[in-house]
DNA sequence: ACTATATAGTCCGTATACTGATGATCAGTA
DNA sequence: TACTGATCATCAGTATACGGACTATATAGT
């Protein structure tokens, strides 16, 4: 594992890096400018209702000053409401709008599409187990990471 | 495919986000500022000493406009030079110094230790399977990035 | 030789990521 | 109740990424 070209690391920026292409080739190709990261929050608040920045984030595993501005760009597209908390002043309640759920709706066929290109140099079977291990990998180092993965607390969640 | 966790795209970007952070980690515990993108330009850099950006970030596989700033950081940290090409004034031809050289070798054994931890939620036979299916994934995927993986003019390669 | 096109590097603007810090608020405890 | 520590959100600063534009230079074609 001398050469940069087999290190699992580098390997993996660059097949994020197609990713997030892909998906902003198709979903531009849809009529949509809204990124990944934007995508994944705004598909997060319509199944978690009044959700807070913070535990949004952990759903995501998106770290908690980068949820700020992502947040900011989906509240200023009209597709999210942020207002404090009624219960628990620090905090930002989150809602979908009309807007955001007509947008997800037709945003889909064009996300499913990015995650179909990008298993398509896979055989069905070894699409299957990729993503069993990259499952396996990613959770084992879950800790590792500053924003890690963290579940929604019982009785929360409505995940489709 | 329809939840997020489930989603190539979203674990990859988890598990991209995990690498930094490891590496970050391990090569911040042997004493150096050095991020995984710089580590990989300066040691492509050594391999091909008297390369241009251009190149240099096809060997890489990063934009031509990342490449700008990360090759200006690694020449302020003394690490690199880089001088209008004599033959083509257009280019920059790049040669790592002597500092560069004896930081890309203390580094080794973190960088090592960071693809190693990468894998370590896997067993061996699966760390083998993994790495196989991620290159032929992302191989298959190379034209869809902005910057793709170009290879070296023949003749150039030095690589170790 | 001249022109059209392509390429190398840079810059501007925007969007993640993350380190470290801060203010506001909450929860637990003496 | 007053204090302590934790938590929520934000901000400043730095480093990738990339779309789009620009200058300087090289090359291909006529």
């Amino acid at each position: 594992m001398q050469q940069i070209e087999e290190m699992p690391g580098h390997l993996i920026r660059r097949l994020q890096q197609i990713s997030v292409a892909i998906f902003h080739a198709e979903v531009g190709a849809a009529g949509f400018d809204l990124t990944s990261v934007q995508y994944a929050a705004l598909s997060k608040v319509n199944t978690h209702p009044g959700i807070d920045q913070a535990t949004l984030a952990g759903l995501i595993a998106y770290d908690r000053t980068t949820i700020t501005g992502v947040v900011d760009r989906l509240v200023q597209k009209g597709f999210l409401s942020r207002q404090v908390s009624e219960t628990d002043r620090r905090a930002r309640v989150l809602e979908i709008t009309r807007e955001g759920r007509a947008a997800l709706e037709k945003i889909q066929p064009a996300v499913l599409e990015t995650q179909k290109i990008m298993l398509s140099g896979l055989s069905e079977p070894e699409q299957a187990e990729f993503m069993r291990l990259l499952e396996k990998a990613t959770s084992a180092l879950n800790d590792l990471s500053r924003a890690p993965l963290k579940a929604a607390k019982a009785g929360t969640e409505n995940d489709r």
